[in-house]
DNA sequence: GGAAGATGTTGACATTGTCCACTTTAACCC
DNA sequence: GGGTTAAAGTGGACAATGTCAACATCTTCC
């Protein structure tokens, strides 16, 4: 303790969460910004250190976008659990993760895509194990609900409905996917009839799954992120 | 004629197409990188002129990248009516624009993600006319199919018929769409398995519109740039 | 209490998007 | 045809950025 308690306005040498601070500077210029070309050295600005401290918690800036993304992951998969709480029937429980899942990607786009689109597709290993819990854990629920029969008849969760599982999640996600992206890039509109429209597509989807799912080849895997 | 012909192998001072050797050089690097994050100045390294003769062919890199995403729509609608030709069956259609439009996201990924992407997605305007056009007549192609019976009736591309027609175009486009990134971000695969999924997911989707179309409530937009 | 490692800082460098002033060429008008 | 004008290309400048290297300061732990 070498400060005086009166005096110490300016922050001590070390910031204490850098990593942390950064991060969250990140999650907030993303969102307003609406871009992932901000900065590294603004985020430094924010959070009151010079430009170069982010390098001693990330070694690229890669490095940093993959940690935003985790957060986002966290953040989604939380979303989804609070919208399934409390919700008994299955099938209900289904569409309030899709109404999560898509919500979530429309209120922020450039955290979607930064998530979902490819930033880091090719180097896979790259992503933070963070990251593949929160993914892990979202594809439970979802496996949870068709298995308790949100596809009309129950479907146990076991080897011999691998497949066919794993084909009722692609054609959901697919669906989910494709639908959060043309709301959220406005090539689908306007902004009021979201909710209408997703919910029609839902159903439509839903319903569909009902009547015939199409299992998935051997071999085939839906992840990572969605990683089992 | 100052120059002598045996001598003028240096090109003159005027490139004379300029404005297309530019966009096919961002069109070579974003194959190649898949990724927008190329500079202007190696394209005009490329073009053989100065790194600032591009500025008179284009405002900023943001247009440069807009013509880029324009000749993808002429490349995809291409693509897709010719996918058509010599297809009696009105499903058999629809099925190939399918496979086409997948086809052509999964092969150039950034290509992809730069037209639908939402890079442009808040100025709306700024994109080229010739870009509106193609997406018209893809969604034309499409609509055709549909009237002529490739949903198991036909359906009269009338106004009454508006909103049905959308609902389906939407539930079919959100669903390639949503399988295209999920299959060109590597979120789904291996990629030998990409065409066999494609069409169990495609026909799962047709046979759900067969059985009922979710029509589209009053005053929604499908596009643009699918804007009709 | 001192050494080692983690965390921050300053300075430097090549690269980039974009502005400006200038030059060269082609097109057009009388 | 000769001269004006505008289009197309050039070179230089500037601030900003990602990243590297060398150095400073604080913490931790034997």
């Amino acid at each position: 303790m070498t400060q005086d308690i009166s005096t110490r306005e300016q922050r001590p040498y070390h910031h204490g969460d850098l990593h942390r601070a950064i991060v969250e500077a990140a999650l907030d210029v993303l969102s307003e910004s609406q871009s992932t070309e901000f900065s590294l050295r603004e985020l430094a600005r924010r959070a009151g250190v010079s430009h170069n401290a982010p390098y001693k918690h990330f070694a690229d800036k890669r490095e940093l976008l993959g940690a935003v993304s985790a957060v986002g992951f966290e953040l989604l998969a939380e979303r989804m659990a609070d919208a399934t709480k409390e919700l008994d029937s299955p099938r209900q429980r289904l569409a309030a993760m899709a109404r999560a899942y898509v919500g979530g990607g429309v209120n922020n786009p450039a955290l979607y895509r930064l998530m979902f689109g490819g930033y880091l597709a090719g180097q896979d290993e790259g992503r933070p194990a963070i990251e593949r819990t929160a993914a892990y854990n979202m594809k439970a629920l979802i496996v949870a609900a068709i298995s308790d029969g949100a596809l009309g008849r129950p479907i146990a969760d076991n080897e011999a409905n691998t497949r066919t599982i794993d084909g009722a999640i692609l054609v959901f996600w697919s669906q989910m996917h494709g639908l959060t992206l043309l709301l959220a890039d406005r090539l689908v509109g306007p902004g009021d009839k979201m909710e209408e429209l997703t919910e029609n597509v839902l159903h439509a989807m839903l319903d569909g799954l009902v009547n015939s799912i199409p299992a998935v080849p051997e071999g085939v895997w839906i992840g990572p992120p969605l990683a089992g």
